[in-house]
DNA sequence: AATTAATTTTAGACAAATCTAAATATTTGT
DNA sequence: ACAAATATTTAGATTTGTCTAAAATTAATT
């Protein structure tokens, strides 16, 4: 698989979160700053290897095959960002670029001893969760705080605003990642 | 840079032993695996971006800025190299290819990072330095067990052989990395 | 020094991934 | 339901990196 062909398996996943729903051309080309024309010839190529369904006219659909391809680059670009942010002391909001490129690196070993190195890590610094090795993992329902019924509990995984104002009001208040 | 000018520069870099000698187009084309005449239209692209001399029929010679620029992916190279081995206990004999990828990745700020977290190394794995970030790296003297004068002393940087029988016997012998 | 051998370059072609502009389908609004 | 708007695909072109085959240059040999 190419950089470009596992980008577009990574967006149409996203798009069509998780699978079962078919996913648009435009919309395609919107996320991954492309024109529609230039996913038709892709999406081609992809039904060609059978990574993804393809009806004209119709959007596109993630293959079981395709489904686990995605899975695999979320599991590196997950696992790479959990290292950035453990080992390397890269903030939350610095690591999505690097992890980006990282994520195309190919070696089953490399993924293994990483995810061991890291004590097999069940979630991302943003609190997203990491497909194991097989494809498996539990969506993560995140909610924001404001939406939260009173009285109701939740583990903080993430925060929308990382300015540092917003950070330092978290911390008076002694709300970090993992309460 | 493109990946493929990056392979172009490192493999210029290597053959010309670090500067000055003149490298020929086909030297290129064995050691990248290509055909001469795809080195001639790549030295050509390298040529008009400043990285390499070029004269028609006469060889390649890095320019300074190509010869920074291969020193800084040798540096990646070899950081990465420690960190397989260090920190994910690859073998030293496994660590080539997936460097080789590792290498390409854009970021400034993480090989800073991975320099400070593997604890600023001056060699990797295989006994060979690491440049510093502007370039500057000591010309290792490596040379064969064999070669060396009776009564002289030298500091034990790698193995030409890893087969595991040979391993073994350095291992009865006392004599490890570092030694 | 002239001819043969080796190396290097050019010319023209190809595959991958993209683009623009035009054509075709589908959806929407009334 | 049909015209207008929107979405999608096709056709043809471009760029990057590569290739083969042929031409040009340099090196080697007698």
């Amino acid at each position: 698989m190419t950089l470009s062909e596992e980008d577009y398996i990574k967006a149409i996943y996203h798009l069509g979160k998780g699978m079962d729903q078919a996913v648009s051309t435009n919309s395609i080309a919107e996320q991954m700053d492309t024109k529609p024309s230039s996913v038709t010839d892709m999406v081609k190529k992809l039904s060609e290897k059978d990574l993804v369904f393809y009806k004209k006219y119709k959007g596109v659909l993630l293959t079981e095959t395709g489904r686990l391809s995605a899975l695999s680059i979320i599991r590196k670009h997950r696992l790479w960002e959990v290292f950035l942010v453990d080992k390397l002391d890269f903030a939350w909001d610095e690591v999505h670029e690097v992890a980006e490129q990282l994520e195309h690196i190919k070696s089953e070993k490399l993924i293994d001893k990483l995810d061991a190195y890291l004590g097999n890590p069940k979630v991302d610094p943003h609190g997203d969760p990491i497909p194991s090795k097989d494809g498996e993992f539990k969506k993560s329902v995140k909610r924001l705080v404001t939406e939260l019924p009173i009285g109701s509990q939740g583990i903080c995984v993430g925060v929308n605003d990382s300015s540092v104002a917003f950070l330092k009001f978290l911390d008076k208040n002694n709300i970090s990642l993992g309460d």
